[in-house]
DNA sequence: TTGTCATTTCGTCGTTTGACGAAATAACAA
DNA sequence: TTGTTATTTCGTCAAACGACGAAATGACAA
């Protein structure tokens, strides 16, 4: 139970659900997260932290970035079918597609431009 | 995204949850579901509305009572995978178990006797 | 080492949430 | 009608949440 509402928990923010569905082309990092919203930085790493707790996203250090991305099939049921029941609910609306217009230009920017960008 | 923030809404709070598993043996009036839970029946009418307004409970009125259920096929399909879901990850738990067994004593009880009995 | 920079942690602040009891409502019983 | 009773609505309060900026952390670059 406690692990399942860690599920629903952070799945009832709807900037986390957001930022759920812009990491299912693949993974991101936390600058060009937070460049898909107007948060600040230390915003978007509790966001990142609530969600990485819950196990709904996995992370790793690459040079100087962080990135983050969802879970493989090595995942618990309870995650694998709750990103599923997230996808399928949610990847036609309008919002889901006007994040991923705005995920386009950010990566076809490169990432220290970007980081700097925000000041982060 | 607003229908299906409020189905997250309405799950990430763990006696919501725990209703909606309690209601999977079939409809259950006001009284009884309060008798359930150790809150006052104005609490237990507000998480009715939260999970009502989600769209995932239905309700009916009978004579003195107000009894809800579980929403049929009918039901828009990200409320029906949302309940799917719900059963799937805590049907087995203990937790849920607790619940269906003091639920079992309740349904032996007359309805008038439990409701007077808490003074609702 | 020292500085730079991406990210996280911490403390604060205003808003939302979940609990309660009291009062309002609505339906049946007398 | 009047009273009773099941449920909901309302106002209040403490706790949790989501935002922020400032400071801490940790890795790379000079």
């Amino acid at each position: 139970m406690r692990e399942f509402m860690a599920i629903t928990k952070a799945l009832s923010d709807p900037n986390r659900v957001r930022i759920l569905l812009a990491l299912r082309r693949g993974e991101l990092c936390v600058c060009q997260i937070t460049a898909l919203f107007d948060f600040a930085p230390s915003t978007i790493s509790k966001h990142l932290s609530i969600l990485h707790h819950a196990r709904l996203i996995l992370s790793r250090k690459s040079e100087r970035w962080v990135y983050y991305r969802l879970p493989e099939k090595t995942a618990p049921v309870a995650v694998r079918e709750a990103l599923d029941w997230v996808h399928k609910s949610l990847a036609k609306t309008d919002e889901t597609k006007a994040d991923a217009n705005k995920l386009k230009k950010i990566l076809n920017t490169d990432l220290a431009v970007i980081c700097r960008r925000q000041k982060c």
